[in-house]
DNA sequence: CTAGTTGCAAAGAGTTTGCATGGCG
DNA sequence: CGCCATGCAAACTCTTTGCAACTAG
């Protein structure tokens, strides 16, 4: 598989610009064509795949899905919500909180031993409902 | 979409055995295919998915999805595992445990307390590195 | 019997890939 | 100019649906 990186097009930076302007919010492939489409500057769906699989390897994105939402969802990651440390994502509104708890520093330790397992706790992600979010339904 | 509910078919009781000797761990539609084929009673995917969904409706399965893992995840959701099921992703080799511990059980209530967010147990992945792939290098 | 279930094949939805064209550096 | 990126369409994967044949009750 081979993706774009070494080339600045203007494909790519308006990609890059849009997931940025919608300050942590998910879209979707088909929302990104479709946004572009309707500006006159259409882009193929290819491409965008392409350069969202770029985002996500360098862990410019994060991609993920969520149930009632066609297709996956990709959401820009910029300091405010940056995968660097334990988070906790709202499956409903993307919205992501730091954590910074003993129960969760010492998962590490805790996994290691009893399972052998190194866990990575820069990539550790709880998903579920933020309070704000916790009266809607799926 | 209509799903199958009414009748007890030999079908709908090996999957639903099936999913039941699974012990709370997932399982894919591909993978039921695949197992009924090797024990010489072929069941068809249409049959299955029908199935698997019938039993989401009913709350019996759980249907996720996974980084790595092609297609959705259906987990059969007994007493031992309602809500407690926490994978662990090794990144090298990609091989999933599933672990059972009370440090992380006592991660949703934790964190409800301290940060008004209710977790959902079934999606949360700890990504790290299994026994056999620790002496890997990335 | 009679309505519910099955299997097949075809259709769909989302994503990926091959290849010729066009553009960045 | 030499690669790399793009767009298109075809290919692919997973899932759903239409329909005739089968079967549980």
């Amino acid at each position: 598989m081979k993706r774009p990186s070494k080339y600045n097009t203007k494909q790519s930076e308006a990609i890059i610009s849009y997931l940025i302007s919608l300050k942590g919010k998910h879209t979707t492939a088909a929302q990104i064509a479709s946004y572009f489409k309707r500006k006159g500057f259409p882009i193929g769906l290819a491409t965008i795949y392409r350069h969202l699989d770029t985002l996500v390897q360098n862990g410019k994105v994060n991609k993920y899905t969520l149930d009632g939402v066609s297709g996956a969802c990709y959401q820009y990651l910029s300091e405010g919500n940056k995968l660097n440390q334990t988070h906790l994502k709202c499956e409903r509104c993307g919205a992501i909180l730091h954590i910074q708890c003993d129960a969760v520093d010492s998962l590490p330790e805790h996994l290691y031993e009893k399972y052998a397992f190194r866990i990575n706790p820069m990539k550790t992600v709880f998903y579920g409902k933020c309070s704000n979010c916790m009266d809607y339904d799926k």
